[in-house]
DNA sequence: GTTAACGTTGACGTGAACGTTAGGTTTGGA
DNA sequence: TCCAAACCTAACGTTCACGTCAACGTTAAC
């Protein structure tokens, strides 16, 4: 459980030692200690701290190119309803419903992960509140009391 | 009200023009008719498509600097809790506090702020995604009785 | 004490998501 | 009809978030 060198810090968080390099250069971390030859040594803070940040990054960051296919499912159902007086073929309707269907429940998949990871965000920072408030209240009333 | 050209589009959806042309060329909108000169003429549609893009944007999309914004909250209160059992200080303590607070708050504001949005959104989709399922029965059903 | 595996710091490369500039065309009002 | 304002494409520049390569130093096992 000693200092961590950095090839088991990429493999426990799962990010590449550049990023994690990169990370610290940032500033996104605090700089670990070093050997006297000069190699970085990480604590199980480090790791947590990192583990801490992929998750907020999985949460929040999405490229354009994911953005747009929640989008496309909006404009497929308008196409479709669009094409819905005038196509005559049923059956033609339906295969496009259905090679739609499966592309929306991934979406949903991913929102309802998304949005689980996020409020479970929220009550953790919540509860960091929770605790400062308290803090502040107990070093405040004491001295106007009595 | 009638075409829109695509300066008013940029103001009323809150991107450059360059955006618009750029979302244009990934295929996130539907390219929209011209003039005869070759000028973008935008409906409604167009408009409110790119107001969900941008939506879909602003939760979805963060930069490691504003991750970094909510990681480094985490931190700040370890340091506190290092320095709660060694500093003298309590009107130190106290002032470090206070000044967490209100980022705290800030955070935590941003974060309901997208969650919101973010349940929103996943509401739509469900909309949706029932609406396909239902018209996927009302195809197959009939077919089957009387 | 040698050596292979792993670490270090530059430095340049890359794709995404635009900003900016250049050079030319279109439009709409006086 | 004329002209400024707004539009167009094309192309290069930029920042972010890393990947990748080179050249070199450190560790640890044998």
């Amino acid at each position: 459980m000693g200092p961590y060198k950095i090839d088991e810090v990429s493999k426990a968080s799962g990010l590449t030692k550049r990023t994690i390099r990169y990370y610290e250069e940032l500033g996104l971390m605090p700089p670990p200690s070093r050997t006297d030859g000069g190699m970085r040594l990480y604590t199980q803070e480090h790791i947590d701290r990192l583990k801490q940040i992929v998750n907020a990054r999985d949460i929040l960051g999405s490229s354009l190119q994911e953005i747009q296919a929640f989008v496309a499912i909006r404009e497929e159902l308008q196409d479709y309803k669009k094409a819905y007086g005038q196509t005559v073929d049923k059956a033609e309707k339906r295969r496009q419903l259905e090679k739609t269907r499966p592309m929306i429940e991934k979406q949903l998949q991913m929102l309802d992960e998304k949005l689980e990871k996020m409020t479970q965000f929220r009550r953790d920072i919540g509860q960091i509140y929770q605790r400062v408030c308290i803090a502040l209240d107990q070093e405040h009333t004491p001295n106007e009391g009595v």
